[in-house]
RNA sequence: GCGCCCGUGGUGAAAGGGAUAUCACGCAGGCCUCCGGAGCCUGAAGUCGGGGUUCGAAUCCCUGCGGGCGCACCA
């Protein structure tokens, strides 16, 4: 839409006294097609023109009168407003080229310029199996890296395991103690999240075991042998099966770069924060004031000499600008972790790196129960594995229901399960909590991924009875299209390009994924009422145009949410 | 106690300060001799309370209420 916004502003500037670029910056859709395509408000003309909107707007389209532009063919004052109507057949006949033209380049720009954005996601925590908690992360992330590679940025994704820190003291303990090398074999990860648990409920009457545990993990971060080989093990078997689902959802990371990965670099970042006098001792341990900036203290090394997450994220930043030398660094991690981030790059600010402001913290709401938190210590979870696997279940059963003779039912179940959950997470605001609900997760009606693959594969149905996967152009047929759902739909996909630039400004796949849903809603009332595969040859090829255009968004879109579109369902 | 986030029909959500607040689930009714009914159409139902800023507020500010999350030896 913006390319056509660009000629009414060309057209208005002069004017109305204000350059081109605030003119199209205020240009907006009227919200009934009836009054036009695109609108200029004049309130902000009123105040400097000493003139009511109304006034103004009518002037303005006194002045416009008989005259018309490249793509829109009349201008009309209502109200306050001055509304432009689009020349249709032209528009229409623009649009459907330029996605004819693109194909899958459609929607994407360059404005990233090949700059590096790092994005932290994901980043389980090693020991515990993966959890519904950590699909948000996953697939946010996962969305954010397709959609500012779209944009033209080189996207690295670091899986910032966390697999150091206390919890291996623990783990370790509890091995020792209640430990079956036999049964850690037969199922590593719900055998060590089970001793896991133990821990934490014997912890609660007898305290040794915190201190026992502190002991050990101290003995870890000295590179004793013995710890160092249980953590060796831990690791190595979580990553097996966590590699399960990241191969399940098509996920693969540049790094996997845990938090053990900048033990080395610990020492370094503690002596930078000492040498310029940014952090102090109290207490015996080492920390950051940050009163001065209404923060609470920040702590780097605790007074057993052990660090914390915090000390890692802290070099790992440093890394990172030093190895990438990224224009962005993303953590999309929890919202409950916001104060981390505030004090890791205030910390990073007083240390005088000037990047420190390219470090954004993308944050997500809880996914809780009913009855509240979900808490890993507690064993109250529930498995990503399991969910997507009821996921992929269901699909299978309603396709062997309404589709029998499919060929390939199995990756069309995938596409469809696996996609209902992605998009369930992607189609809301990131920021909101959200109630975790079996019914919700497995309902492929209404706003979910399926509708929106529903209308993809239906067009592809339609385009293989046309007899053609791609029908050709043609430059009379593209501007037969005046229907009120046509230009509706047209109109939609003229949408697309600034849709994706909104979803990678504000690091909100939920723009995206929303857009998608107009799109195949706008298909649906499209194809209730406009027959494609008519005999008038003209009109069908334009509809095939129309569609094929279509088919492209949204199997564009669906993919940069990390989401497959089957050709059958 | 202090700080941050969220309050939109019965339920779940959308709305880059703009025209008559949009959609889904559920509910009531209708649509397959016609390109795939995982769909389409019609209907009932809503911005937490109170101030303020603005020509204009669901949106920004203040305040109250409700919910969530944080706040030195976890991550």
């Amino acid at each position: 839409m913006d390319h056509y916004k660009k000629e009414i502003g060309r057209v208005l500037a002069p004017l109305v006294m204000l350059d081109e670029f605030r003119v199209t910056e205020l240009l907006e859709e009227p919200p009934d097609p009836e009054l036009g395509d695109l609108a200029f408000p004049c309130f902000s003309l009123a105040a400097r023109q000493k003139k009511s909107p109304a006034a103004i707007a009518a002037e303005l389209s006194a002045s416009l009168s008989g005259k018309r532009g490249i793509f829109w063919e009349k201008a009309n004052a209502k109200g306050p407003y001055l509304n432009f109507y689009f020349d249709y057949p032209v528009f229409a006949r623009d649009l459907l080229k330029r996605i004819y033209d693109e194909g899958p380049e459609y929607g994407k720009t360059g404005v990233g310029g090949g700059g590096v954005i790092v994005i932290d996601y994901s980043s389980p925590n090693i020991c515990k199996p993966f959890g519904i908690g950590h699909i948000r992360s996953t697939v946010i992330g996962h969305a954010l890296s397709l959609i500012l590679e779209a944009q033209g940025y080189r996207c690295l994704g670091i899986n910032h395991l966390g697999d150091w820190g206390t919890q291996f003291g623990k783990m370790i303990v509890a091995f020792e103690r209640w430990g079956d090398s036999e049964k850690l074999h037969q199922d590593p990860v719900n055998y060590l999240y089970h001793l896991y648990v133990r821990f934490h409920q014997e912890a609660d009457t007898d305290a040794s075991l915190d201190e026992e545990a502190r002991h050990w993990f101290r003995r870890l971060e000295d590179g004793e042998k013995e710890a160092v080989d249980f953590w060796e093990l831990f690791r190595r078997l979580s990553l097996e099966n966590y590699d399960k689902i990241y191969d399940l959802l098509g996920i693969k990371f540049d790094y996997y770069h845990g938090e053990s990965h900048y033990n080395d670099l610990l020492d370094d970042a503690i002596r930078l924060v000492q040498e310029k006098g940014v952090a102090v001792e109290s207490e015996g341990a080492l920390i950051v004031d940050l009163e001065e900036f209404g923060l609470p203290p920040a702590m780097l090394r605790k007074k057993d000499g052990a660090t914390l997450y915090l000390t890692r994220d802290l070099a790992a930043a440093q890394y990172r600008q030093r190895t990438f030398h990224f224009v962005k660094a993303l953590y999309v991690v929890g919202a409950e972790q916001t104060l981390h981030f505030q004090q890791l790059v205030k910390i990073l600010e007083l240390l005088g790196f000037p990047w420190a402001r390219d470090c954004i913290h993308v944050p997500f709401g809880l996914i809780r129960f009913k009855e509240g938190r979900m808490s890993t210590r507690e064993g109250k979870m529930i498995l990503l594995e399991e969910v997507l696997q009821r996921s992929i279940d269901l699909a299978r059963k309603i396709i062997e229901e309404k589709n029998p003779d499919l060929a390939d039912k199995e990756s069309a179940a995938k596409a469809v399960g696996l996609g209902a959950v992605r998009f369930g997470d992607l189609s809301n605001d990131r920021i909101k909590d959200v109630e975790f609900d079996w019914d919700k997760v497995l309902d492929f009606s209404g706003e979910t991924a399926a509708y929106i693959q529903y209308a993809h594969a239906r067009i592809c149905s339609i385009l293989r009875r046309a007899g053609t996967a791609a029908p050709a152009w043609s430059e009379e047929a593209a501007g037969s299209l005046g229907q009120a759902e046509e230009r509706a739909l047209v109109k939609t996909l003229a949408a697309y390009p600034e849709k994706i630039a909104a979803s990678a400004e504000g690091y909100r796949p939920s723009i995206l994924a929303r857009y998608l849903i107009d799109v195949a809603r706008d298909f649906n009332r499209f194809y209730h009422e406009c027959p494609v595969l008519v005999d008038d040859p003209e009109l069908r090829q334009a509809r095939l145009l129309l569609i094929a255009a279509v088919r492209r968004v949204l199997k564009n879109g669906l993919g940069l949410l990390g989401i497959a579109a089957p050709e059958e369902m």
